[in-house]
DNA sequence: CGACTTTAGTCTGATATCGTACATTCTGGT
DNA sequence: ACCAGAATGTACGATATCAGACTAAAGTCG
């Protein structure tokens, strides 16, 4: 019904990455708000993961591991400080570094954060299939590596 | 050598996807500055591609075909109007509207675009082969239908 | 014509992320 | 102890995009 200008539109890669990247974003807000945690942002999950994995990560470390600029994180640990999710401490082995702690509202959070993730991969699986999937990964991987 | 928290990482399909978009925007920032475009940002596509297939469009019109909201358009409508690749004017039949027009600067521009376009487009190939190429667009498009 | 609805674009503020430049603090070598 | 250099985080501004609310002009229908 419409196909002239396919390279300004749903072919050109970038766009699909954009709107995928932008709908996945949308599922995780969505799914948050509905069992109660609607202050929580997708953007969020870059300081929180880590924090589940070990509690009290300097900021610098947060963004390594989730691969994030050092001011992305200084944004992204005072959005979640605003929303009562982590609370800072400057470290007392090192006073220009600070420690980033779960607070109790992240800890409640954090099967929620399970739960979904969990849910959006079986529905990735049962949208695309495991082999499908798999190769997905791989192809994005391939992307980041041109 | 390093693979405990997997989950807020490498094979997180959200930060896949983020990195990926991220990357490809990269990717073409540095080719149209290479060319001595140095202006046009990765987004100014959204408008400048579909002015290519058909100049004096209004912005919602270029809105739709670039599938992005009206808020967008006008954002990057301005944009693209500072950095002397469009000019705008009132359409003559409805006053509330206007029709945006390429200039010389963009018309300039646009075998740069169609260049850059097919280099990555080779490179993804390349990178990816024809088969996984296809299965990345195919796999994009279902995860925007999740 | 006048009231209702729809359409075109704008305004404000939010989300997500980076680059460049910087103040502060720590560290290793003399 | 001192200083040069590295590391930690912040400030400011840019890029990319949306949602909700709004203005103004157009279209519709009685």
């Amino acid at each position: 019904m419409a196909s002239r200008a396919d390279r300004s539109d749903t072919n050109n890669l970038g766009f699909l990455l954009a709107k995928a990247s932008q709908h996945w974003n949308q599922l995780l807000a969505e799914r948050f708000a509905a069992r109660g945690f609607a202050e929580v942002r997708p953007s969020y999950g870059s300081v929180l993961l880590p924090l589940f994995e070990q509690d009290g990560l300097r900021m610098g470390e947060i963004g390594q591991r989730a691969r994030l600029s050092k001011q992305t994180m200084t944004t992204l640990v005072r959005l979640c400080e605003r929303d009562g999710l982590v609370a800072r401490e400057r470290d007392p082995d090192d006073s220009r570094a600070f420690r980033v702690h779960l607070t109790e509202r992240a800890r409640e959070f954090r099967p929620v954060a399970d739960e979904v993730l969990r849910e959006l991969d079986t529905r990735v699986l049962a949208a695309l299939g495991q082999r499908q999937r798999q190769a997905l990964a791989r192809a994005l991987k391939g992307v980041m590596g041109l």
